[in-house]
DNA sequence: ATTCACTTACGAATAAATTCGTAAGCTACA
DNA sequence: TGTAGCTTACGAATTTATTCGTAAGTGAAT
């Protein structure tokens, strides 16, 4: 479908990349005031950084409505994704394994957060079987 | 103990301290012969670099031999843990559990790695716990 | 039709990262 | 001791990101 290789996000599109997936399509307002939440930004800053990421196709606008009206153009999912490789490539030596253990290493989980991940890790196919697996069922 | 507050490696010193951590305190040519086995960089480009870390903190130097030798500053560890807990708040709402959560589904594993992940799961003591456990050993 | 408040477009200043050229410094060895 | 070859220091060009000022556009209420 798309060409576009998807851009690296910057920090400040991904505050706005993450304000769009939470609540949706805002306009340059609601977005600027859920910024403004964490740290001061002006209005003007805000809105160049939207347009920047219309040309980039981080978001699509609706110019029918007025104010303008924007949407994430990149599915969350996907771009954690896009993330998660980017920093297992940079950091990690490729390895996301590496990149897993560390975060759970970190000693920041509950045991609510364990047992969650022990649920999934339950429903989890191998996508790439190990060698050893190929005459297992 | 340092007041120095690790300031965010670019992604090419990422690469650098990849290299340093990878074969301990080694010469710039060295460095700059393996970041060349992943993209083509000028000597004098990856000395410029390694200057600007040494300036950060990145990086010390041992002047007394020559050609000057360098080893990273910072620790593999650490730095990782850094970089989880960013990315964790600008793309996953600062949450590190939807982090691994997503991280697993993203369909890499081998079986080989979720048994590891599993295993390392059974050695991890909750450390913040949730109230429900109070009463539990 | 005017005006007020808000929104948009545009341009530009600053800062940081990336990248390398050039000149000067060191070491081994003829 | 001179010099060839590698290393270092320095400076600078280019690109990208951050940030906002200003002027022009728009719609609602007078």
């Amino acid at each position: 479908m798309s060409d576009a290789p998807i851009p690296k996000p910057t920090d400040a599109e991904l505050e706005i990349l993450q304000v769009l997936w939470q609540h949706g399509p805002v306009t340059v307002r609601v977005v600027n005031e859920q910024l403004n939440q964490k740290r001061e930004v002006g209005y003007t800053t805000t809105l160049k950084w939207m347009q920047l990421m219309l040309e980039k196709g981080l978001v699509v606008r609706d110019d029918e409505q007025w104010p303008h009206v924007y949407r994430a153009a990149v599915r969350e999912e996907e771009t954690q994704g896009h993330l998660l490789t980017r920093l297992a490539e940079s950091a990690f030596g490729g390895s996301a394994l590496k990149l897993v253990l560390r975060a759970l290493g970190m000693g920041q989980n509950t045991r609510e957060e364990l047992d969650q991940i022990k649920a999934l890790l339950n429903d989890i196919e191998p996508s790439n079987p190990s060698p050893a697996d190929d005459e297992r069922a």
